[in-house]
DNA sequence: GCCGTTTTCGGCCCGACTGTTTTCAGTCG
């Protein structure tokens, strides 16, 4: 279901963790460093090693080169069963405990022998950790909030996983079934940052076939539930994959449904009702009679309404809107013609200035920002002033190269740090443009984010919330003060198109989109990375927003003017 | 375990933040 080069990654990465555990230095960030490469390199690994090129990839040497050989051969790597034996911590699950790192474990493991969830969760409760010297009380009140987020995300995923494993099922079934089509419906159609199950609907005149050939399919781990129109299976990843069958003529009600949200479909209910009709899975009961539709399309017709795109299905007032022929011209990913947020070898990319800009060049961008950190966030490897101003040079001579039509930008990713920005101003005067994000997690993020907007010559907020999907809600914001002021000052507001980001999210973007301008970044890490804009577009249609408020769908010129720089 | 050499060993991203301290260790990015 993963890629190739995702599940070796993956691999290594718990081969770096065990490790940790053990105490062993320096090998757990030689094999990080190589499962972050593998997994920024294109070309899987499957072909790197017929070629004999793995070695090229930086950070693999001969002993991990050995490791994702046998990876491929035997599905998994000797040192990590006897490490897993040796260390029976299950680790992947409880490094998603916010607070607990490597150190801390370890502790836990060989002074209480927890070696799961359930177990810290015990101790926790029992008071055996608060015991133990410096584990004070916040830590104990901090692991068991902890434990209960990392179980709720255990039953999520996100949207970009989701979109894999469904694609891969969908091509499984399209050699393997006897079906007309199929699409994926739910949350995924509907574009949401994550969810909890994959929904498909095929057209099929031979339901019980295609059902069963969906249960037999090699990644159906569990089969969870069968009727004579719809089978849910589990996946190796634990997700829940639900496949529902449908004829030709109903596909329309069953899409509708299978769609969603249930708040949208409750709405187009009590539409329906006015006019005297009742929707149902099959379609449109009217006059005591059941008109099927074979498409969406026909079905929103015969409830008067123009087709209603499932980014928008979420009971937002979007019904009413579609009635009264107000729907948003949403942006689409075509509109896009810039990216402002990638970082180079500068700092923790893994290319240079130049590969950014050819891979623009490549998806028809008129502009980039290159936007490396600043130089306070050290683990990123962060240019020093002297390198930046280096790097204005060397983006200079890349403009002037006459097969790059791409114009590469200047600029930064300035960090918000407690008393501003960490690039001086006059710096930033200098840049074509200004990105500053916040990389911590603190009580007064408003309060920073206010004064480095007010103080300093800042043009977009990067992914303002600081959340990561799954693992951490983000900094509590005080939105309405914070687009007040973006508003005032010209600053645009960022939707980071990583999947695992996905911030600002969508509802904020919704509940704000009247007050302020958008871009929509990449914060591509490698040329491919940029491939990521279309999550972004995804949550800013879920927001409603027209391509007239996302800056990086105009001209460079217009897009200037806009942010005032 | 990788890497780059004044080439086969000795170094190895570093600053902010938090909770626990009584002067700092562990976590995070
Ligand atoms: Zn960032």
């Amino acid at each position: 279901m993963l890629s190739v080069n995702e599940t070796v990654a993956r691999m290594l990465e718990e081969l770096a963790d065990l490790e940790d555990l053990r105490g062993t230095r320096y090998k757990p960030s030689a094999y990080r460093r190589a499962a972050r490469n593998i997994r920024h390199t294109e070309e899987p690994v499957t072909n790197l090693r017929e070629e004999g090129t793995l070695a090229n990839i930086e950070g693999v040497g001969d002993a991990i080169r050995a490791k994702i050989i046998e990876a491929l051969d035997t599905g998994t790597m000797s040192t990590l069963e006897t490490l897993r034996e040796e260390v029976p911590v299950d680790i992947t699950t409880l490094k998603k405990v916010r607070g607990l790192g490597t150190k801390s474990l370890a502790r836990l493991w060989s002074e209480l022998g927890i070696t799961t969830l359930d177990e810290l969760e015990a101790a926790a409760r029992q008071g055996k950790i608060g015991q133990l010297d410096g584990f004070g009380p916040k830590t104990v009140t901090g692991i068991l909030e902890q434990v209960e987020h990392v179980r709720e995300a255990m039953n999520r995923w996100l949207l970009s996983d989701l979109e894999t494993a469904a694609e891969t099922l969908q091509q499984r079934l399209t050699q393997a079934a006897p079906i007309r089509s199929i699409t994926t419906a739910g949350s995924i159609r509907r574009r949401c940052p994550t969810a909890a199950r994959i929904h498909l609907v095929a057209v099929t005149k031979k339901p019980e076939a295609t059902l069963d050939a969906f249960t037999n399919l090699a990644e159906a781990h569990n089969i969870l539930d069968r009727s004579p129109s719809q089978a849910t299976v589990e996946l190796v990843t634990g997700t829940p994959a639900t496949l529902t069958t449908t004829w030709e003529t109903h596909h329309g009600g069953a899409l509708l449904d299978a769609t969603g949200a249930p708040a949208h479909l409750e709405d187009l209910q009590a539409h329906a009702q006015q006019a005297g009709g009742s929707l149902t899975p099959q379609g449109l009961e009217q006059d005591g009679q059941t008109h099927a539709f074979t498409t969406e399309t026909s079905l929103y017709e015969a409830l008067d309404l123009p087709p209603i795109p499932p980014e928008l299905r979420e009971g937002n007032g979007e019904v009413q809107a579609a009635a009264e022929g107000t729907l948003p011209d949403l942006v689409t990913l075509s509109d896009i013609r810039g990216d402002l947020q990638m970082h180079t070898t500068y700092s923790d990319g893994v290319t240079d200035i130049q590969a950014m800009a050819r891979k623009a060049n490549t998806l028809g961008y008129d502009y980039i920002l290159i936007t490396d950190h600043g130089p306070s966030l050290g683990i990123a490897n962060a240019p020093s002033e002297d390198e930046l101003y280096q790097q204005r040079d060397e983006i200079q001579e890349i403009n002037e190269e006459a097969n790059i039509d791409t114009t590469v930008l200047w600029g930064v990713e300035a960090n918000i740090v407690p008393d501003g920005l960490d690039v001086p101003e006059d710096m930033l005067d200098e840049m074509d443009l200004v990105v500053a994000s916040m990389h911590d997690m603190v009580d007064d993020a408003s309060d920073r984010i206010e004064h480095a907007l007010e103080a300093y010559p800042v043009d977009i907020l990067g992914h303002p919330t600081n959340r990561k999907l799954n693992r951490r809600k983000g900094n509590r914001l005080d939105l309405d003060r914070i687009v007040s002021i973006a508003e005032r000052e010209k600053v645009a507001l960022e939707i980071n198109a990583q999947p695992k980001r996905l911030d600002l999210d969508w509802r904020d973007a919704f509940e704000h989109r009247d007050r302020v301008s958008f871009v929509i970044s990449t914060d591509a890490h490698s040329p491919g990375e940029m491939e990521v804009m279309r999550f972004g577009v995804d949550q800013a249609r879920k927001a409603w927003l027209p391509k007239g408020s996302i800056l990086n769908a105009h001209p460079l010129e217009e897009l200037v003017t806009r942010l005032g720089a």
